[in-house]
Order: structure tokens, then sequence, then C-alpha cells
DNA sequence: ACTGGAGACGTTATAATGTCACATCCAGCA
DNA sequence: TGCTGGATGTGACATTATAACGTCTCCAGT
């Protein structure tokens, strides 16, 4: 049973894999709905710990194989400056996303290809970017 | 004795902490020295490695606060994606940096206040931007 | 049905990164 | 002199992440 609160992106998830011919096993699924249902960023240990009642015995390499999956699918993403990770229900192709945390709430807006930088150094070619914008959001004002 | 590549960035943080009133003790400017002439990004334990023939037995406590100081600054910034740290010879009035990485040699350079975000969710109050670009540079063609 | 290989997962251990709490030292100053 | 606040020393520990290797399962090809 699953109480998620994010059953579409658990559908286009499944999609996705069938697309690309990768499986979603129930580890997989089970941390992507973790992830997605979670009240904010959320801790790889965190995570380990809320899977456990299930799955028994889950040990890190467990929870970080299925978080790598699911960000190379960009299912999920990680917030560099606080290692944890955030669900993403846009389904958006890859590319980073940017993302809005709220250091209060801890909500994360996600926005996508906004921000082109103005000022890349001469022949420099950009694979990734990490672009996390920290503060308040509009409910939370400091 | 300074073999720094980078007396200049040295002698602007002196100048900086008298403005601030705050003291470039030995260590903290051994540790801006280190993080100055690294050949890229380096790691808190590296650095910490690197102190300890000259101050003996450094522990990690000693580095970080160092990184700290320097880091408020706006003498160091932090590359999160990498829990790494690099030199700033700047000297701009903190604000976040930009980051572009160089995937290959490592070197990275850095621009300032130069990608406003088209898109901040409504009512978001930005106080600190994470922007860190990685790929390969001119002289690191793939 | 058999089998061989690839991918997913289990398991143990350990590496790498970062912080806490408290002791000590030292410069500046009342 | 003796106090005080900031900086550092020190030991322990918490947190985050990966390496290495074994096992299982599914399924494609025979």
């Amino acid at each position: 049973m699953s109480r998620s609160k994010s059953p579409k992106a658990l559908e286009a998830a499944e999609r996705l894999c069938q697309e690309r011919g990768e499986r979603l096993t129930p580890i997989r699924k089970r941390v992507l709905e973790l992830v997605l249902d979670w009240d904010g960023p959320v801790k790889a240990y965190d995570l380990l710990e809320a899977l456990n009642p299930d799955t028994g015995t889950a040990k890190p390499p467990t929870v970080y194989r299925a978080l790598d999956f699911l960000m190379g699918l960009g299912l999920v993403h990680k917030v560099e400056a606080l290692n944890a990770f955030v669900g993403c229900t846009h389904a958006h192709d890859e590319g980073g996303a940017e993302l809005y945390i709220c250091s209060d709430c801890g909500t994360v807006e996600e926005r996508h290809g906004s921000a082109i930088p103005k000022s890349v150094p001469d022949g420099f070619k950009i694979d990734r970017s990490v672009i996390e914008h920290f503060g308040h959001c509009g409910n939370c004002k400091p």
C-alpha cells in the first residue's frame, strides 16, 4: 500500500523506466516514494532508517545505490550544500535543476533552465551545473 | 618564509583583516596560503596533512576553524559538490561566487554577480546562492 | 529445461568528512 | 597583577559515503 502524496510522480517514474529499459525495483520505488513524501530535503541515513522497518536490514550502499539510480533518471536531485536529497516531480530530461530552499520550513522549489550564466570563461564547456539558492520562501517572512 | 604564488592575495587578506578588526593569525595565514597555492580545489584533510609538517599535530577542528574564518571574510570558497575549498583572489565583498571547475585539470575560475536567476519563486528572498559549473576549460578539450 | 552472464542486492568493513565539548594558552587591558 | 575573550589544542565522536566481494534472480540463447 502506498500513502504517497505523489502517486503521479511514481507513475511517471514507472513510465520513464519503461522507456529507458531500466527496472524500478521495489527498493528503488520505495526510496523514491520516501524522498517524494519527505518534508523537505532528506538525508541518506534518514532514508535508511525509514527503509528499515520495511526491508529489515538495509545498509548504506542500498540507499546510496537507489539514490544514484534515481538521480541518473533525474527523479531525485542532490542538494550538495546540505548533503541531502529531494524528489523531483517534473520528469524533465536530465539537465540540472535550479533549487530554491527555504531555510525556515525546508520546502524546496525547483526550476529548470532558467539561469544561463552571463560570463562563462572563454572556451569553457559546461557539463553539469549545481545551482542552489538558500533563503526564505514567501510563507516564511524573516 | 613564503613561496606563495599569491603574495598579493595574502597582503590583501592582511588589509581586509585590519579593516574588520580580525586577526590573521599564523594558522589562518598558513591555511590561506596553502589554499591559494593549491592546484585546484583542496580537501580539508589534505590541508590538514600539509599543515602538520609545520605545526606538529593539527587536528580537524584546527583546519575547519581556519577555513570558516577565511570563508567568513570571502577569502576562501567551499565547492559544495566536491567538499573542497578554493582560494579567492578577488577580495570581493562577500556575496556568493560563481565557480567554473574543470573536471580535467581541476582549475577553478571565479565570477561574481553574473547569473541573476530568471524565475525566482514568488516571495522568495535569497540569502545565499551556491553556483558551481562543472565541465572542461578551454585548455582541456574533451 | 539448462546454463551462463548481467544487474541488483546483501554484507562487512572502512574511508572520508565534519563537529562537540572542554582544556589551555595568550594578548590586551582594567 | 589578575581578568577576560578569542584562538588554539585535544580527544572523542558523529555523519556521510564507498570499496570489495559474495549471492541471488532473471532472462536470453541454446
